[in-house]
Order: C-alpha cells, then sequence, then structure tokens
RNA sequence: GGCCAGUUGGUGAAGUGGCUUAACACACCGCCCUUUCACGGCGGCAUUCAUGGAUUCGAAUUCCAUACUGGUCACCA
C-alpha cells in the first residue's frame, strides 16, 4: 500500500491541493519591509497584561512600517474556549485602543483576505496540509492510547531516558501502511504524527530577535499534528496559519522559545520560509503565599486581566506607558523628554527588549496614571469620569450629568498651574476626593472630627465672626487670606506660623488651626484642595449655610 | 532529571573594555516650601553589578565553571 493510497483513506474528502492554498492565499503586496503581525489568543474572553504588551508591539511595528496586524482565535482545544469569549477579547483591544486591521473583529464576524481567522473554521486546511506530510511520509496515524503513552513516559523517567515519542519508543511510526490501513477501518483511534527527520545530536542555530542566536538540539519527537477530535495541535496550526496568513513577525511569550525547533523543523519539511520570531520576558510577580516569583496568573491575580484597569478606570493610555516602560528600556527616559508625546512618536527596537521576565509594578502604573491625569484639562477629566462612571456609578454619573459646569470648575482647581495637582490615580478615584463638594453626598449629621481646635464653642465662635465681619465672596485669594490672619489675631491665634512657634505661650494657636476649622466646616474633611478656590467654587449662599449647619447645632 | 533562557539597590532598568567613586524612573527616608493635603525643591538610598576563576595595564561589560531563578518536556495553548 503506498503512502498516497494510506493519506487518501484517511482524508478521503480532501480535494483541495497545497498549491491551491498557495495560490488562495498569495505573498502579500506590501512595500518591502512592511510587518504583518497578529495577536493570537485562545477565545477565553480576557486579555492577560503579557498578552496586552505582546500585542501592544504587534500593533506598533506595523504601525511603523505600513503593514498589517490581525487577530487570530486559536480555538482548537475545546477545554479553553468559553461563551462570548472571543467578544470579550475584542472588546479589551477595543478598550484600549488596538485596532483590527484584519481577521476577527467580533464574536461572529472576520474581515480580510485571509481567513477564515479562527481556527476551529480551518479543519480543512490542516487536514490538506496534514494529508500532504502523509503523501510524502512525513507523518503517520498513531493508534498509541493515553494509557500506553504514560507507560513509556514512566519507563523513561525510571530509566533517566530523555522523556517524549521517538525512535523506539515511537511504536507506530514503522508501522506497515496495510496494518495502518487495517487498523482504521477497524475504527481504531488515532492520531496523526509528525515522523520527525530530526536527530537529537545536529544543532539548529535559531536568531531571536530578542535573544539574539540560540543553539538546540534538533527536534526528532514525532509530535502530535492532529488530535482525534480531528483538530491541529497549536505546533502545527502555527505554521501552516502564520504561512498561510503571511506572517512576518512572530511575537509571544517566552514560554514557547523550547518549542522552537519543532516549529522549525515543520517550515522546512513543509518548504515554508520561516518567519521572524521574539520570545518576550514573561510579566511575573511574588506569589503571596510561597515567596516565589510566578508568572501574573489569570486565575489567582485580578491585576492580570486587562479588564480590571477598564473597571478601575485607569486610564488606558497609562496602562501602555506602564508596558512601554516594560517593552522598551529606552522608553521612559524618552517619555521624560517628551512628556506630552504619543507612544505614536516612540520607535520600537527589539534590542532594547528586557530578556529577563519583570515584575509587575502596580505602585509604577499608578504613578504614571496619577501624573498622566494630572495633565488633562479639566474638560478631558470630566468627560472620561462621566464615561467611566456611566459604567461602573451610576449614582455618581448623575451628579456629575446634572452639575456639568460645576464639576469641571471642581476639576480645574489647581489644575492649570505649570504644576498641577496629582489628586486622583483613576477615574474611580475622583470620588472619594470630590464627594463633599455635593450637597447630595455632604453628610448633614456634622459627626466628623475637627482638628486642633475642637472645642465646638469655639468652632461656633470662629465661624460666626468669619462670616459676619471677614467673609466676601468677591474678595481675590491675597484679601481672602489676609482677613483669615486678621480673624485669628483678634481671637488670639498667630498671624503666622512662624510667630506661633517662636512664642507658643502668648496665643491659642495659629492661622493654620484657624484655616483648619473653616475648611472642616465646610468640607467636612481636614485634606481638601486650596480652599478659597473651593470657596469660590460653592458660592456663598453654600458657604453660608455649611457654617450655618454648624453654628445652629 | 534533560533541554533552553535569565541573573546590575525594594522595583523597572541604563550600561556593548577606560568618560561609572554605576544614569534615569517608581517606592522608601530626611530636610525645605506651605493655612491642610497634594504638588514642587534639595538630599539620602548598590564602594558594587549572583559566586569563583581566567584574559587584560584596566571588566558590570570578554571567556570558563558553579549557584540560583524562570520556562519547557500533553491528543493545552
Amino acid at each position: 500500500m503506498t503512502n498516497k493510497e494510506l493519506a487518501d483513506l484517511i482524508y478521503p474528502n480532501i480535494n483541495k491541493t497545497v498549491e491551491d492554498y498557495e495560490k488562495m492565499y498569495p505573498k502579500r503586496n506590501l512595500k518591502e519591509g512592511a510587518v504583518v503581525s497578529r495577536f493570537a489568543p485562545s477565545p477565553t474572553g480576557f486579555v492577560h497584561m503579557g498578552s496586552l504588551l505582546t500585542t501592544l508591539i504587534e500593533r506598533k511595528i506595523p504601525d511603523e512600517t505600513d503593514g498589517v496586524f490581525y487577530l487570530r482565535i486559536e480555538d482548537t482545544d475545546q477545554k479553553r474556549s468559553v461563551e462570548n469569549g472571543i467578544q470579550g477579547i475584542v472588546n479589551d483591544l477595543k478598550n484600549f485602543d488596538i485596532k483590527i486591521d484584519e481577521g476577527v473583529i467580533g464574536e461572529h464576524e472576520q474581515i480580510g483576505n485571509y481567513g477564515p481567522y479562527i481556527q476551529s473554521e480551518r479543519k480543512e486546511i490542516y487536514e490538506c496540509f496534514a494529508k500532504s506530510l502523509i503523501e510524502k511520509g512525513l507523518a503517520y496515524p498513531c493508534f498509541c492510547t493515553p494509557e500506553e503513552l504514560d507507560e513509556t513516559r514512566n519507563l523513561q523517567e525510571l530509566n533517566k531516558e530523555r522523556i517524549g515519542y521517538y525512535g523506539s519508543f515511537a511504536k507506530c511510526r514503522d508501522l506497515s501502511n496495510e496494518e495502518r490501513a487495517r487498523r482504521i477501518k477497524n475504527k481504531e483511534p488515532y492520531i496523526i504524527r509528525l515522523k520527525s527527520p530530526g536527530n537529537y545530536e545536529n544543532k539548529i542555530v535559531f536568531n531571536d530577535l530578542v535573544r539574539g542566536k540560540i543553539i538546540f538540539p534538533e527536534n526528532d519527537l514525532d509530535v502530535v499534528l492532529i488530535k482525534s477530535d480531528g483538530l491541529p495541535i497549536y505546533h502545527f496550526a502555527h505554521v501552516i496559519d502564520d504561512h498561510l496568513m503571511r506572517t512576518t513577525h512572530v511575537l509571544r511569550g517566552e514560554e514557547w522559545l523550547s518549542s522552537v525547533p519543532v516549529h522549525v523543523q515543520l517550515f522546512n519539511i513543509l518548504g515554508f520560509e520561516l518567519p521572524k520570531y521574539a520570545h518576550l520576558g514573561l510579566v511575573m510577580k511574588i506569589d503571596e503565599e510561597t515567596g516565589a516569583k510566578r508568572k501574573l496568573s489569570k486565575r489567582k491575580d485580578k491585576e492580570a486581566a486587562v479588564s480590571y484597569y477598564h473597571e478601575k478606570g485607569i486610564p488606558v493610555e497609562a496602562v501602555k506607558l506602564y508596558l512601554m516602560t516594560i517593552g522598551n528600556s529606552n522608553f521612559e527616559e524618552w517619555l521624560n523628554q517628551n512628556p506630552t508625546a504619543s507612544i505614536n512618536d516612540f520607535k520600537f527596537s527589539f534590542n532594547k527588549m528586557s530578556a529577563s521576565g519583570s515584575l509587575f509594578d502596580l505602585e509604577k502604573l499608578i504613578n504614571i496614571s496619577r501624573n498622566y491625569i494630572s495633565r488633562l484639562s479639566a474638560e478631558e477629566v470630566y468627560n472620561r469620569a462621566l464615561k467611566y462612571t456611566e459604567e461602573f456609578d451610576k449614582e455618581f454619573y448623575n451628579i456629575l450629568k446634572k452639575y456639568k459646569d460645576y464639576s469641571i470648575s471642581m476639576f480645574n482647581i489647581e489644575r492649570t498651574i505649570k504644576k498641577p495637582r496629582k489628586d486622583y490615580t483613576s477615574f474611580s478615584d475622583i470620588k472619594n476626593y470630590t464627594w463633599y463638594m455635593f450637597d447630595e453626598f455632604f453628610n448633614k449629621e456634622i459627626n466628623y472630627q475637627f482638628q486642633t481646635i475642637n472645642d465646638i464653642e469655639e468652632i461656633k465662635k470662629i465661624l460666626t465672626i468669619y462670616i459676619d465681619k471677614y467673609y466676601n465672596y468677591e474678595d481675590d485669594e491675597q484679601t481672602w487670606f489676609e482677613k483669615v490672619k486678621e480673624l485669628s489675631n483678634e481671637l488670639g491665634y498667630a498671624k503666622e506660623v512662624k510667630e506661633y512657634k517662636e512664642n507658643p505661650d502668648n496665643y491659642k494657636g495659629h492661622v493654620g488651626d484657624v484655616s483648619m476649622v473653616l475648611r472642616v466646616a465646610l468640607t467636612s474633611c481636614s485634606m481638601t484642595p486650596n480652599l478659597y478656590q473651593i470657596m469660590k467654587l460653592f458660592g456663598k449662599e453654600r458657604v453660608v449655610d455649611r457654617f450655618n449647619l454648624i453654628i445652629n447645632k
């Protein structure tokens, strides 16, 4: 029985040839040096921080070279799929402003000429290539059961031999085609394996974009190509898809580095040109329980999913900025020199990429976020806070919406100066800093603590005299503060803190203590932005009203 | 265990044989500014680049060995 006959027996309905597919998916007509890259996740519903970093770069190089970035879904393992898992990924990319040129753009939507871009829809293509390998004697059906495979593995471990399906351990490798046909007709379950032409004693040289030259032993494992469910294993799908979709650059995590020999071999025997590879260091974290460094995990770490940042209201730009500081070591310095520039203006380079996995630093991300928000205009803060709260805090959303101009003025406090305030680390943080500015949230029950001056009669006296004698809404800031000083003086408090510190026995306290009474009476908080500006923002009536709440208590 | 990669302060890191008594940023700690907070300013925070050896007039930078960390060895990706 010939290999051709065997191939026909296994895949009787495959009529297309390898050449047909080559013609269907021709080399892309792009300018010299254009990069074609892709993001190829399983449809698990969410994007991991490490993947986002990879994706950022996968999007960036085509941007820099007039290339193409596409999204492919790798759903050859049913266990990894979740309902609407594709949409979740598409949404995450959309939230992070990562434009998809081609491929999957929705749960049931695809665009582009190199599709389908969902692997489960490409079954025939993989079968065609598998068939062609069988015909050439480079692949064969394997009837070993999982139990048998376990057995040989245990044996190999026991004898300290290299683990895997190779050489004499590859029991089905040298079956006759007649035997194979008989067992197939006998309905025995089987998978398709590569008949590896490699020799473990040989070395292959591989050039990685971030790691440089790496030398591996040649692959001699008869790896699985097609599983018993008829779908391909990652290695086979990767090689066929990235060739047919004409991918030029494959970026992926370091965990793939050890499968490179398999991939190189597959590209070779199929006669495909090897794409350029970049294996990125993993994003790590210190495990709280064990204290050991480990991969940031989707299951254990909430901060691993990029949707976490969307929900937290951390600006996507900040997340990207942070990721780029990990991605390219010279990025941060560049950003410091060009604080208002966009990531698009930065030129990415692989050799500025660190090969070692870096510990994820949420503190740093938050700092970047804080700085980013501080540079936004009051209108931008307002609009983005509105957008955020619309999705995650309806109550606050309605308030912001109701008091639009007021809110913008509020966001403008100490914002238009050269070194603006940096209160908010995220859009979810805003309410924590501003709630007392809204009567709807302000607590009229006065159960909060005053600071140094806490005798209620003294407080009432300060507020009463202030309203009656000193408070004038029209005052400019300097006059306003002069009056607070005069008020302090009248009641026996030092006009200057320094004076008080020099002769503490001469005074009841100092102007700061008096200001604090005004501050707390007005806001119920001891920490607020500039008090004068808050009073300006509130308007005379509300200032007096809030003071009266205490005076009349 | 085999194979592969990585190893510069608490963190991200610069550094490609002399300009390094190791840049910058985050965190931390002081001091200053200041009516609170935040901001800002100034200063501190690795005499040492995992360890040992070799090459060299000279090494964080080159070479070798060891150690440690991570990845991988599935009909998962």
